[in-house]
DNA sequence: GTCTATACAGTGATAGAC
DNA sequence: GTCTATCACTGTATAGAC
């Protein structure tokens, strides 16, 4: 049995992929029903069915259905932390553009992110077991609330530093920056993860960002 | 079998309260386990067992896990909409206070109906099945999201008219002042039901009203 | 890696005695 | 309104043949 969990690669269903394997349907197959049906209301037997194997095949790629959700966990908090510039470069990336252009392009660095089908239905999927598994609420607490909120008092910071805003407080700054663009996120994941209309986003963050820049800038 | 949903009084866990009926501690117990461990991850063994009764007798309350969960739906629902004020009263209020403290007084309204555990627990259920019940779904689309963000339009719109706030656009300003506060509570949903340390939502209500203000005041 | 067969605890729900 | 008894079904998981 291959205990490896599927790569970046395996589990993304990119057009120029190598055929799937049993493994790797398994893996996009539970997070469809997962995210549609919740963890509790899907069955091995469910999972196998769909791929068209029996349920006993199952346990000859994943020892039980917690190390499988467990795999889909890791898999999104792997994609997701990647998603923001090392802090290094930020400096780097202001000097080349408007501070509002900055904003503009992490928001759709996000968007271009989470809009693949597969991430979008494990976000959904994090937001369900939050309450029931640790692990999911860690993921959303940290990963995807804090994590991007000091990203964002990190960017504002600078900004002062190099004269390219007002001079607010960074941690209110972050805080009414990212709360906006956190909950349009958040709306943006109950819309039909298969069918991904993501103008009405890109117009909500785009308002946002020049309600903001009108309050910030110079 | 009484088939009356429990009215608001024989749900919620007043001091003053009369001694709970059957149905009223299946209602609460179901709350607290569901909100806890999902509406599929708890039997209707699992209820009555912790209220201290067979499976069996549950059936003399609920004809059935569905017609339950539903009742908390309709508990919630009803609960929720009568938080705002009625439009006809927003102008007298409006005259009565500054803009400012009529935000920080919707607010606290707003914490005080969400902080009971109960009203608490069920907006965690709703959180969590709203991908699989498309009751819940409509509940935290529309009477969540939707309705406050119209009342927040309609509030600004008559700030404007009345000469309170600078003139911006009431529907940019509905978003940028209600998104934070969506956010701000729906974190507030995170921290555990039965331990309401509410001191930092509000700190962050109270600095998102500052911010606010200092923008739209004229 | 897949299958059949099997174990066995848990599930929602009903019938009927008290 | 509660109980015991029982139902058909579904759940995760294992053993062993091909």
């Amino acid at each position: 049995m291959n205990t490896l969990n599927p790569t970046i690669e395996e589990a993304s269903s990119g057009s120029n992929a190598s055929p799937k394997t049993t493994k790797q349907k398994l893996f996009e197959t539970a997070v469809d029903l997962f995210s549609s049906r919740g963890f509790m209301g899907v069955s091995i037997r469910d999972i196998s069915g769909a791929v068209g194997i029996k349920e006993s095949s199952f346990y000859n790629h994943y020892k039980s259905k917690e190390e499988l959700i467990k795999a889909i966990f890791e898999f999104y908090k792997t994609e997701f932390t990647q998603i923001m510039p090392p802090e290094e470069r930020i400096k780097a990336i202001l000097s080349s553009m408007p501070p509002d252009e900055f904003l503009r392009q992490g928001n759709a660095r996000f968007m271009q992110r989470l809009s693949t089908p597969l991430i979008k239905k494990i976000a959904r999927i994090l937001s369900s077991e939050q309450y029931r598994d640790i692990r999911a609420r860690e993921l959303v607490l940290q990963d995807m609330i804090e994590l991007p909120l000091a990203y964002a008092e990190l960017v504002f910071t600078k900004m002062i530093e190099m004269g390219l805003i007002r001079g607010l407080d960074p941690k209110i700054l972050a805080v009414e920056y990212q709360y906006p663009v956190a909950f349009i996120f958040s709306t943006y994941l109950m819309l039909d993860p298969d069918n991904p209309d993501s103008s009405s986003t890109e117009k909500r963050l785009a308002d946002h960002v020049r309600f903001f820049w009108n309050i910030i800038k110079k």
